[in-house]
DNA sequence: ATTGAGACCTGTCGGC
DNA sequence: TGCCGACAGGTCTCAA
């Protein structure tokens, strides 16, 4: 996408969890796309309109790529769930398909992304270099609620979802019950619990970006999430991984190894 | 203001 | 085999 314009653009229903902005399609067509980018789990695509199409993936999309030949192949056939289709000057085509229709397509007039009510307030990158110890005891000062839920609020740290949360948590050997702002550091003085868990938190993001480059390696993706009844992977730790909801989501972890 | 519960959808899976 | 309820990786809204 990046670099081409966008030729049409096929809408195939109403909205996804919310209706499309007015406009959707004659607002893509004939422009540009300047740069594509990330924040947290949302996608961005900057126009030459100065506008920025946000999307997001929800819990069960995706976006099916298909180079020229193919797109022009099919025709205007599309599969179940192909909600919204980009035709792009490439020849290529890009298609957003989501069977739950949790995702989103909106666009962002020029100037207003940082007023965006889910991106605007969003924390920082734990990839990028300002994301540390410091930064996650910060953003941990008066909360009371767990240190699970505080990594799934995206004020907090962008781009953490309800599996890596409770990875980040094992590997840090902290346990998501603790009460968030018991990471929190009291003006200043360093706390070794949060380093740890900034360190976990990009460690993870960081294996699972390279393990989705090599399928191969998909088998044993994950340590505590979805591992209820067993044995904790933690060297030496002989305990036994426990499934508990917090704020209605499940959540894995050791009791033994994570304090 | 912060927090948790409920809503939004369809697909899948386990139990009967 | 088929039906049914429970559950799913996210975010928004609402009410306490």
């Amino acid at each position: 996408m990046e670099g081409a314009r966008f030729t049409r653009v096929i809408v195939r229903r109403a909205g996804l969890r919310r209706p499309f902005p007015a406009d959707f399609a004659a607002r893509l067509e004939r422009r540009t796309v300047r740069a594509l980018r990330r924040r947290g789990k949302f996608l961005l695509a900057e126009l030459s309109s100065g506008e920025t199409l946000v999307m997001h993936l929800g819990m069960s999309g995706s976006m099916r790529i298909e180079p020229s030949a193919a797109a022009k192949g099919r025709g205007d056939a599309a599969g179940r769930h192909d909600h919204v289709e980009f035709r792009m000057s490439s020849g290529a085509s890009v298609t957003f398909n989501d069977p739950r229709r949790f995702g989103v397509m909106d666009l962002v007039p020029p100037g207003l992304l940082a007023r965006h009510p889910a991106i605007g307030a969003m924390g920082p990158e734990p990839l990028e270099p300002g994301f540390d110890g410091a930064a996650l005891a910060r953003a941990c000062v008066g909360k009371r609620t767990s240190l699970k839920a505080a990594l799934l609020d995206q004020h907090v740290v962008a781009g953490l979802g309800n599996i890596y949360a409770s990875e980040a948590l094992h590997r840090a050997g902290l346990s998501p019950r603790r009460l968030a702002s018991t990471v929190a550091a009291p003006s200043g003085a360093s706390r070794p619990a949060a380093h740890r868990l900034a360190a976990a938190i990009r460690q993870v993001l960081r294996e699972a970006i390279a393990r989705k480059a090599r399928p191969a390696y998909r088998m044993s993706r994950f340590r505590v999430y979805d591992h209820e009844g067993d044995r904790c992977r933690t060297p030496r730790c002989q305990g036994t991984i426990r499934r508990v909801v917090q704020a209605g989501r499940s959540t894995f972890y050791c009791p033994d190894c994570q304090k």
